[in-house]
DNA sequence: CGCTTGTTTGAATACGCATTCATATAGTTC
DNA sequence: GAACTATATGAATGCGTATTCAAACAAGCG
């Protein structure tokens, strides 16, 4: 006795309107050839039965689903739950939806890549995850597209979009150095993933070419997250005191947030005064009161964009010739971590900081 | 020349095995009665061939689509990004996938939630959304059940999950009262909402019972957002000034960080020095090291399971005899924006937190 | 008026799988 | 070995739409 509301389909509207089955679909087709008189007779009587039509069989139907899958990685770093935030809106605009999907830390995205693909959606995005060559092998050949966000592949069967970690690093060695750093410290992130490693290689090439030598630069394992980069530089310190490094560099904004708490709680210290800090990412919270980071954005949105459009462009059958690696530039945004950087007043540099943490409300 | 991939069918794949197609879906199916022998030689053919049945078909097939909608209202406080988050890795976990939506703020869900329909989703969430009752009565004719999450209706056929409003709103009322506290500042949230009007209600019904009255309390509206309550917060201040409340409570936690961020920067305010502060909901941001605020969690990996437990019910057609709402406590989280709570040693509390933000990385 | 062009329409069918039902096979019992 | 029971299998069909394709019709033109 399960599920007694038998459903509304397109044949009963049809037989209400008086008209036949095609008619109906077509009078929910926007530019279908249908006269104006039959497609109102279609919709009054739809709406007198409360009828709406099954998407899942259309997507059936039409070998096209209108859903695009996006596959998030770390969850923890607020950068990828506002990409997710991105792509939801974006796609939602353009009448397609999202079957979101998150992989654990570490964990294989196979097997959600694999969900995905049975359903038949239009484009897999893959955000900070690492995924297996059969997998791919196997989208190419089940003809779905996947495109990677935020991380960069030598796979050629694989489009990706990002942001040019190394320019942005070069953006934060070039501010730090101009503030007068003479000693840095590279927090690191996932060793695993490209990210982390273009951007401390940005950071690197950038001093060097500036004079810094290495023996004026160390590096520590920041794990990728708050929690990591926290207990990293709190032993790191703690080894070190009192001889600290004038600039902390972490790889993200999640983690130079971890890295300013530890200072600021463990060994008391003033940022920017007695060391200053960058990040990447341009996470909302980086413009929170306390912290006012010193950060490389992400353009988010245009990222989001360019990773649609190639989706689209593919799924359109349209191969690349080439492989395509989008990159683009990072937006440096001056904070309060590094010194001498407030190049609009403090009040309105607050207000903008205030209006980005929670849109226009 | 478009998508030349012609799909491969369970049809292709029963030919290869020397079967029918039944056989290869029952191959495919877990408790499915087919003979062991055959079931291998049917993997063995689809993984030859790169078979990966169609989701889509199965849904339309069986009037099923494991699919459940989560429809978001207000993205930017982390609090329903992190409920998102949970319901996502709940239902991977159960072979169900997650269609994302989010609605803009104040704008009707109406849309959205038709969309959801029309894919004929096995339920849909709806989180922080105001809905018209005409899409209510509209799911109930198709036979979708919705269930609200932290939103409590007076809608019987809606069924909701939230946390106690009014108990939280007493927790914290009675911790300020504890600490000392003579004098109030409520700073409210969307008047639409009734998480906000119970959190109230809670508040000052303790206050009322531990015998402050009305007098010594002053509400403003903080609009539900971070810019809404650090702006509300500076102009009440700036007419006060400088006779300030010795306590404040923000309805929500992203809503007492604004507020944080505002008291500290604008008057120099130490928290909870000279005026402590309570939030609400447990974010993970309140657990960052210049706020550590006091607060009272919500218990949300209850309240997801509680939430997918009630829509299941109703899916399988047991429709409740009475209107189910949920209410689940909760959790009084001691923080530093109170005096004299630290229950647990400080540095075991800040490890927990540091935890707490970043998962187990 | 005959012809062509263009627009609407409905009959038939495909999309890919799950399920029902009837049949066939293997296994059990007396 | 007959009479059952349990288990496996395939033929046929349904899910609800979109898309051919051909027929019907209206309009335009010489």
């Amino acid at each position: 006795m399960k599920r007694k509301t038998t459903r509304v389909t397109s044949y009963d509207v049809a037989k209400l309107a008086g008209v036949s089955q095609p008619t109906v679909s077509r009078a929910f087709t926007p530019d279908a050839s249908i006269a104006k008189d039959k497609r109102d007779r279609v919709l009054a009587a739809a709406k007198q039965l409360h009828y709406l039509p099954n998407s899942i069989a259309a997507s059936l139907s039409r070998a096209r689903s209108n859903i695009v899958a996006v596959i998030v990685g770390d969850m923890h770093n607020p950068f990828y739950s506002e990409s997710l935030q991105a792509f939801i809106n974006r796609l939602q605009a353009t009448n397609r939806q999202v079957l979101a999907f998150t992989v654990e830390d570490g964990r294989d995205c196979d097997a959600v890549l694999m969900q995905a693909l049975r359903y038949h959606v239009d484009g897999i995005v893959v955000t900070s995850a690492n995924l297996s060559s059969d997998l791919i092998s196997l989208s190419q050949e089940v003809g779905i597209p996947i495109a990677l966000f935020n991380r960069s592949t030598s796979d050629p069967a694989l489009t990706s979009v990002r942001c040019d970690s190394v320019q942005g690093g070069g953006l934060l060695a070039h501010a730090m150095f101009a503030a007068g750093a003479h000693s840095y410290l590279i927090v690191r992130g996932d060793p695993q993933g490209s990210t982390s490693r273009l951007r401390v290689k940005g950071f690197r090439d950038a001093l060097a070419a500036l004079g810094i030598g290495d023996g004026s630069i160390t590096e520590i394992d920041g794990g990728s997250s708050y929690a990591g980069s926290y207990r990293a530089i709190s032993n790191h310190f703690a080894s070190l005191s009192p001889n600290f490094p004038d600039a902390v560099f972490a790889v993200n904004d999640i983690m130079a947030i971890g890295c300013a708490d530890a200072l600021r709680a463990k060994f008391n210290i003033d940022i920017p005064g007695d060391i200053m800090l960058a990040g990447f990412d341009g996470i909302r919270e980086g413009r929170l009161g306390p912290y006012h980071l010193t950060t490389v954005r992400q353009p988010i949105e245009d990222m989001v964009t360019k990773t649609l459009e190639l989706l689209g462009r593919e799924d359109n059958g349209e191969k690349p010739a080439a492989q395509i690696n989008c990159v683009l530039p990072g937006i440096f945004i001056p904070g309060r971590t590094v010194p001498g950087l407030e190049e609009i007043a403090p009040e309105k540099a607050l207000e903008a900081d205030i209006e980005s943490i929670s849109g226009k409300n």
